[in-house]
DNA sequence: CTCAGTGCAAACGATTTGCAGGGCC
DNA sequence: GGCCCTGCAAATCGTTTGCACTGAG
């Protein structure tokens, strides 16, 4: 759980899967990432993809996001911030309001539990789906 | 989406997940409850443990926990309230902490969504996982 | 040459669903 | 009698994994 090797080569498909990530914003599910990255490397494999995500992630170059849709999606903005999700249409977006990083200390106090992070996720309808009702 | 029939029959089975889940503060996984379930009621299916569930959840009567584990948890519990995860066993509890309504009306302004709800997860090593390091 | 990384396909685990029978109203 | 609900089993979906092969160092 620990063992990150800390070498890590820098495949054709890893760069590809980063560059696809960091070029958008929609914060993609891993299939999602499979479509965009085969229009650059159509032979590659879904294994392959969720493969690097994995360890992508594990490196702290991307992030993965556990919000409450179904599957996982992945952020190529590594830094901590906060989501909301259309509950309509399933996409998600950033929010732009600062980390409560003193909560963790008042949770760590009132639960016994080391903190080690937080996730907040905010649900709602996003602007298209309000207006298409 | 939004078709809840207002009808909604007390099934022993429906009755008994209740119970047992209100029984309960440890957020337990579908096929727990139907472990809990199926002392009382040997025969009864993970399928109607699973379509119960749900519907108890429309109904409000008890909470869907998109967490960041594995496989949802379901909280007898129907106010909202946060969680913190134990990342080693994976363990859920409560956070007795303020639910931040304020956000929500700047997180609506901020990104155009309407907001109609949010969750908090913290999380860390609890208690017991600490001590065994 | 070696070994991490790959493509492919099969395996897996959680959840959902189709169906035929059962039992409340 | 009609229909909601159930048990059961098969299907589905996202994700993971085993394996043989490839290619960079």
């Amino acid at each position: 759980m620990e063992n990150l090797p800390n070498t890590m080569r820098i495949t054709s498909q890893r760069q590809v899967i980063l560059d696809e990530l960091r070029k958008v914003t929609s914060h993609p599910t891993a299939s999602e990432v499979y479509d965009m990255v085969r229009k650059r490397l159509p032979r590659i494999g879904l294994g392959t993809v969720y493969r690097n995500l994995e360890l992508l992630t594990e490196h702290e170059l991307i992030r993965k996001l556990k919000v409450g849709g179904e599957q996982k999606r992945f952020d190529g903005n590594a830094a901590p911030h906060y989501h909301v999700r259309c509950v309509q249409c399933g996409r998600v977006d950033d929010v732009e309001i600062n980390p409560l990083l003193d909560l963790e200390q008042k949770v760590a106090t009132c639960s016994g539990y080391e903190i080690l992070g937080h996730h907040v996720e905010f649900e709602g309808r996003c602007a298209a789906c309000k207006t298409t009702s």
